[in-house]
DNA sequence: CCCGAAGTACGACCGCTGTCAAACTTTGAT
DNA sequence: ATCAAAGTTTGACAGCGGTCGTACTTCGGG
């Protein structure tokens, strides 16, 4: 069980270098703002990063492929194999660099909508 | 000439009520992200309310009401009828206690996106 | 009174994207 | 070697939303 398998490593843009109108393409959505809310949450609590498989989520595994990759192209997340299974950690800093407040914003705005924090789940 | 018309005046809801999800779906646009960017250029500057002929807009004029109408029932902007015009002023206070941090970082991601004022005019 | 200017309302069209199922790949365990 | 678990890829589908043109309304001026 390797760590971060070189050879199957997705590609990850610099969030600095992300046009303001993907990054909104990538918030917009309820599924990817919820999975940013659930790691943000564990971030929080400095929790382990969670796998695909980990996360709360209404929808098949060929949707949630899906939106990770779109929160990953948005420079919002970083994901690493472990194993079979891939971890999803949080770019906070280099995001927060690159757009300052925004992801702050949105997550304390749908903290204030869903103060639950992860319906189904425990936490 | 009247201002603020008592009859035709259209909704304006209180934005503590709007959800976030409206919010931002209000926000992904891109024309509507420079309709708030121009309202806030011109709030900065002390300047006059732009009536909707005012902006510098690509879309025909029924388009640019959808646009309007999206803005104002997210709670973002308040219109009223001066003469045969409307005029449209941001609402900064009132979105801004109710979605901290939210607006600022947008438009300002978006200066730091593009600098130049407003394409097409002075300013 | 009549016309033009400024917006709005309505319908239609079209492209984008969120969704799923199915087939495939890779890894780890038996 | 085999099998199961975890994700990915691909293709198809459906619905939403941005767009426009046209018709309509309202206001102000000559």
């Amino acid at each position: 069980m390797r760590e971060s398998d070189d050879g199957r490593a997705p590609e990850h843009p610099d969030p600095a270098g992300v046009p303001l109108q993907q990054v909104l393409d990538a918030l917009v959505d309820p599924a990817r703002r919820s999975i940013v809310r659930q790691m943000c949450d564990a971030d929080d609590a400095r929790a382990a990063d969670i796998s695909c498989g980990g996360f709360d989520l209404a929808v098949s595994k060929s949707t949630a492929t899906h939106h990770f990759r779109v929160l990953r192209e948005a420079g919002l997340i970083r994901q690493y194999y472990v194993g079979t299974s891939r971890k999803n950690a949080l770019r906070r800093a280099e995001f927060g660099t690159a757009f300052p407040g925004l992801l702050d914003a949105v997550v304390d705005a749908e903290r204030r909508a869903r103060p639950e924090c992860t319906p189904g789940r425990a936490g």
